[in-house]
DNA sequence: CGACTTATTGATGCACTTCAAGCGACGTGG
DNA sequence: CCACGTCGCTTGAAGTGCATCAATAAGTCG
């Protein structure tokens, strides 16, 4: 599993031969979480940062009036809580959508590596950066874009990244949420995610079946959607090998 | 102002005095820029990191359609963009929204200071991760609430930040935006802005006269926005110490 | 197979948008 | 000093994207 850290880095930042024995000595726990289940909730002190090996989970808070806002959907390679080093205690919940493979890394181990790991801990910065370059996006999309565009949008977020990680195929990919998540993470009713969907589909855009999405044109949803994909900061340097990841499949071999 | 810096870097961890000698041997520029001015466009290349030391600032795309989506507002303080680590060039355009007093502080000096420096480089990094909990609140405000309590909610938020930095008094603080600086940063018509404003207003809940704007009830402000201040994290730890910022006042001075 | 959850569809209402026009403050030039 | 143009604020009227309520169909799991 070291492993799997280890290249993760090192898709952003070389590191030394020591870097490496740290990391090495992390041994993080790992869990399978079943689906539907938090990871830490708001209030909690954060006592690990979590990394998701395998499965969806996703980032949210519960507001006054009782509704759910999703800010984030987080997909293998993914660390959940790199913000743990300001936070007494979390300032919202991560759950799991699907059942997930999850790496627990202690909470100290970040402290030793901030302290003395400059490499390890530029590629945590980048981690850390690109997950807010995207959490930027999701702002405009929600500011700017009408129902259909919106949703349109995420679904070609979620290929990109999946295509980044190797999870995704043939403009494939699997697809545990419900409506409601969607809903949830858009500012929408679940009603009109579900008419929003159906347009999509009458439009020839996607399928849907199985818990498992189809894009049919990738260029054609992109345009719809008016997506590009420069916020992710796949196509320059190191990113790009991450196109293909061989640690993530071995690590959900294993 | 290196002193600045400093103590603004400091208010978020303890620095050595060899972390002090790196920082005053810095020497940013300092500038005055005019109201409705870009720091940095879409697509640049970055070199500075720029420190807001006076004015207000946004963060802000333009997307397809022409719209401008605001993704942040920037107060005395607030680093830019901090983010220019992994971006070789912008995702989106940093602009000012009153004429402000500007820091530029080399590209090259974080690369040094990231590697050598893991106390400063941490809380650079706390920066950033305070920015991102605003972010992901703004996610929130603009998905989960409608339109009263979002423009509520914002100008609750402005209060508490623009307190922690002593540029607020009696519930009181400069306000220059225009109606439609609201409106596309909260993903509203400058119409509905308007008449959400005058309806807080006349709920007599806020005074907005000479550009300045007033809160006469803090709390019922915060309820009825549903506010809490723990995302903006300053409650504990050393950010406590922020909320008096004579560094600021004397910069602002000099 | 039955119980429960999730997806789908219709009808109605509202929050917000869009278009359009008037108003006040401000600065500029004659 | 006033006439005028500009810009931001304000208000009205009409339209629409989306929410809400409600009921049925289609999975899904024990």
């Amino acid at each position: 599993m070291q492993d799997a850290l280890i290249r993760k880095l090192e898709s952003y930042e070389a590191l030394s031969k020591q870097d490496h024995k740290v990391l090495t000595a992390l041994v993080p726990k790992l869990r399978h979480v079943g689906p539907r289940v938090d990871l830490i909730s708001e209030g909690d002190p954060p006592e690990h940062v979590h990394l998701i090996l395998d499965g969806f989970a996703c980032r949210y808070k519960i507001l006054p009036s009782g509704q759910r806002q999703i800010m984030a959907f987080l997909v293998p390679g993914d660390f959940c809580d790199l913000n743990v080093f300001i936070l007494d205690e979390m300032d919202h919940c991560i759950g799991t959508i699907s059942a997930c493979q999850v790496a627990d890394i202690p909470r100290h181990a970040f402290d030793v590596i901030t302290e003395s790991h400059p490499h390890i801990t530029r590629a945590l910065w980048w981690c850390a950066l690109v997950d807010e370059a995207v959490l930027r996006e999701w702002l405009v999309n929600i500011g700017g874009r009408q129902a259909n565009q919106r949703i349109a949008h995420l679904l070609c977020e979620l290929l990109m990244r999946l295509q980044a990680v190797g999870c995704a195929s043939d403009n494939t990919y699997p697809f545990p949420f419900k409506q409601s998540d969607i809903a949830d993470c858009m500012g929408l009713s679940e009603v009109h995610v579900n008419r929003t969907l159906r347009e999509l589909r009458s439009l020839g855009l996607i399928t849907l079946k199985k818990r498992s999405l189809t894009i049919h044109d990738v260029e054609a949803l992109k345009a719809f959607s008016g997506f590009t994909a420069n916020y992710l900061h796949l196509k320059n340097g190191r990113w790009s090998e991450r196109r293909s990841v061989p640690w993530l499949v071995q690590a959900q071999g294993g």
